[in-house]
DNA sequence: GTTCTTACA
DNA sequence: TGTAAGTA
């Protein structure tokens, strides 16, 4: 869509957690049981793309509505299998949000790091 | 100053 | 999950 590619990973982990309210030791959490999988930078420092943010924020959904680590792995492996199964509709199957919950959090990520 | 890994409570 | 230690 705009300037920013949601799949380029480009925000420091203080980013993610202002977003998310998440503590930087849940969002690592969450990378090592697969959930999500932020980049890295020359200094080996974590950086995340708008899906990963937009993907902590449904892993924060998740286990508001009170699912496990376990039940939320559940829940990607079958959209997954989905893909698998039917390969012609990969696009719609992705495990990515909306254009339109993408273009909701690309206005809150400016607004944080160049303030309102 | 911020983030990283490892490890313990 | 929070936090401390020692780094990069």
């Amino acid at each position: 869509m705009d300037e920013i590619k949601r799949n380029e990973a480009l925000f420091p982990i203080s980013v993610v957690k202002e977003i998310t309210n998440l503590t930087a030791r849940q969002i690592r959490y969450y990378e090592e049981q697969g959930l999500i999988n932020p980049g890295r930078n020359k200094g080996n420092h974590r950086v995340y793309s708008l899906n990963d943010i937009a993907r902590c924020l449904e892993i924060k959904r998740y286990i508001d509505q009170g699912l496990n680590i376990a039940g939320i792995k559940a829940v990607y492996d079958s959209k997954v299998q989905e893909k698998n199964i039917i390969p012609n509709h990969m696009e719609k199957l992705k495990i990515d949000l909306s254009d339109l919950e993408l273009r909701e959090l690309l206005v809150k990520v400016k607004k944080k790091i160049y303030g309102s």
